[in-house]
DNA sequence: TCGGGATGTGTTATGACATAACATAACGAA
DNA sequence: TTCGTTATGTTATGTCATAACACATCCCGA
């Protein structure tokens, strides 16, 4: 495990291996794969790494990908208090960086404002090639 | 058709009948529904109506909206060039609204270049209570 | 005008992602 | 202990998206 989360103290055994499966990854993973990541550990259907992907989102553990149908665990410590978090995601080694930059949650709840709208949430995923594969 | 586009000249039939689901649709469409709003028309598959979507989208006359896997008609004129373009989803009605800001665009641009993150494109979607919704 | 590539279309089948519904078990507080 | 809440296991189903192949159409250049 990386430094970045200690272990919500509650999680159960299914939401601690889904959680451990993510940590250990370098890239999104797909709730099937992890399913099948834990199949060592009993797991059998779809059901129960979803509905531990659920309660992990909801202690802000993990972070669904929209536009990949993967999740991540989250990379910053508490990041439960971060409405705004945002993802570039490198097109070609699949790996993601987390970012939660005030400069660009700023503008966003500003629009909000202006035009009334009562934000919820946001998600921001950025496509492109990260540094490492920029001059590949 | 409201004001916001002319047809791109070169849309086939079946592009076109998407298109003008999409256009007159308050609210995002899956795939599905407009392949079953279509089938008057003699759509019969679903390829039929991704394909169509796929050529609308490279046109920039429509969007995908990532986190409702769904669709909806550009409401900017000349769209084509906002690789940036953001969207409000109203939880209560449905209803999304497109906004493309260069406030919000440029911070995300500045992160990509202090990161070395070489932008291809970007996601941009709020949750929340769009203005005539809030009251009720 | 005759090809021949590029693009669009129709159809069947399949793959990938996600949840409904119901039963059982574990837990914690009154 | 008892009862509500939360977690779990399982089967079945629903929703979203694409692969593979055949055929048609269009345009352009020899």
């Amino acid at each position: 495990m990386t430094a970045a989360h200690v272990h919500h103290p509650d999680l159960t055994r299914n939401q601690s291996l889904v959680y451990d499966v993510l940590n250990g990854s370098d890239a999104p993973l797909s709730a099937y794969s992890i399913l099948d990541a834990l199949r060592g550990e009993g797991f059998r259907a779809p059901l129960q790494v979803y509905r531990a992907l659920e309660k992990l989102r909801a202690y802000g553990l993990v972070h669904r990908l929209e536009s990949l149908n993967a999740f991540v665990a989250c990379s910053h410590p508490d990041c439960a208090g971060h409405e705004t978090a945002g993802f570039a995601i490198c097109e070609k080694c699949g790996k993601v960086s987390e970012f939660a930059e005030e400069r660009i949650a700023a503008p966003i709840r500003d629009w909000a404002k202006r035009e009334g709208f009562v934000l919820a949430g946001s998600m921001i995923e950025l496509r492109g090639l990260c540094r490492d594969c920029r001059e590949g």
